[in-house]
DNA sequence: GCCCAGGTGAAGC
DNA sequence: GCTTCACATGGG
């Protein structure tokens, strides 16, 4: 199985570094609705992964990163762009259907991120009937409010971390609507309550049954089926989590059953049976097509 | 003003 | 069971 390519991913401190990686669209990947903190400035991309301030840029068939402190290990770059996944093998297991090809054509070099878990379940907890923009704009409020300061070069924005499930526990809901929250402020404290207190252990979801993962994210008030598979396929690395939100159902409505009274259980057994291994990427691939490409 | 946004939970037939 | 509605907020 090819793997990307990348110089000095262990090796002497650096500030940057450089993955060699086909069939990546760094834009597409970090403007699909599935991260929440990346900011175009010129070419580039300028986000914070835990903390650590990264820049990165497309070039060509490689990636190009930049980082603020000098850094041996890029283990964590890597694993969070999930460069190591060969696209076309996942490809490969997409069912041969119409609408899928026009999607991944449409988007091509589409690929899924897998970021920390409770950043995760945080961000989507705060996503429920919010376009994305503004869910950007409420997840930069909450960093810089509650995160801490991370460095930064002396030209880009401050850069602040997510702030831990520890800090948010600790915030009274006012002070988490003051960062335009709305109704979502009671779900994310009691989330961050869960999370501080171990109750909930997101790390060990991933050795959890898709089933019983997804049940236990599901104990949280606010978090329903979709909020859930979001983590699970973005945070969690379950590939065949398949969050279906109004675009999505859209896209399988249109394009799947068109003309056609579809019930949501009917909806749910075809996803189940129709996508294959990897259905969390066809998801996102016809996520994004609609949001970007198809005209009804 | 009206409608919608990567929803969920509670209440109503 | 399925449908309707409230929940905050901002953009088109």
């Amino acid at each position: 199985m090819p793997v990307a390519t990348c110089c000095e991913r262990a090796a002497r401190p650096r500030y940057d570094t450089t993955f060699c990686v086909p069939d990546y669209n760094l834009a597409a990947t970090l403007d699909s609705g599935q991260a929440f903190r990346w900011r175009l400035v010129g070419d580039a991309w300028e986000g914070v992964i835990g903390h650590q301030w990264v820049r990165v840029r497309q070039m060509g068939e490689c990636i190009h990163a930049e980082v603020a402190a000098p850094v041996c290990d890029w283990g964590w770059l890597a694993d969070y762009l999930q460069v190591d996944v060969c696209l076309a093998d996942v490809l490969a297991t997409f069912p041969n259907d119409a609408p899928l090809r026009r999607a991944v054509a449409a988007c091509h070099g589409l690929r899924l991120l897998r970021q920390p878990a409770w950043e995760c379940l945080a961000t989507f907890l705060l996503s429920s009937t919010k376009q994305i923009g503004q869910i950007r704009q409420i997840v930069a409020r909450l960093c810089r409010a509650f995160g801490e300061p991370v460095a930064c070069p002396p030209e880009a924005a401050p850069a602040f971390a997510f702030p831990t499930a520890a800090r948010l526990a600790g915030v009274g809901e006012a002070d988490l609507r003051a960062c335009k929250t709305g109704f979502r402020a009671r779900y994310l404290r009691a989330a961050a309550e869960a999370v501080a207190s171990e109750q909930l252990d997101l790390e060990r979801l991933s050795l959890l049954s898709l089933a019983e993962a997804r049940a236990a994210l599901m104990q949280l008030p606010g978090v329903g089926r979709k909020i859930a598979d979001c983590v699970l396929l973005f945070g969690c690395g379950f590939s065949t989590a398949f969050p279906v939100d109004v675009w999505v159902g859209r896209a399988l409505r249109e394009l799947y059953f068109p003309r056609r009274r579809v019930s949501p259980r009917q909806l749910e057994a075809f996803v189940t049976d129709h996508f294959g291994p990897f259905a969390g990427y066809a998801q996102q691939y016809l996520f994004h097509y609609m949001r970007c490409h198809h005209v009804p």
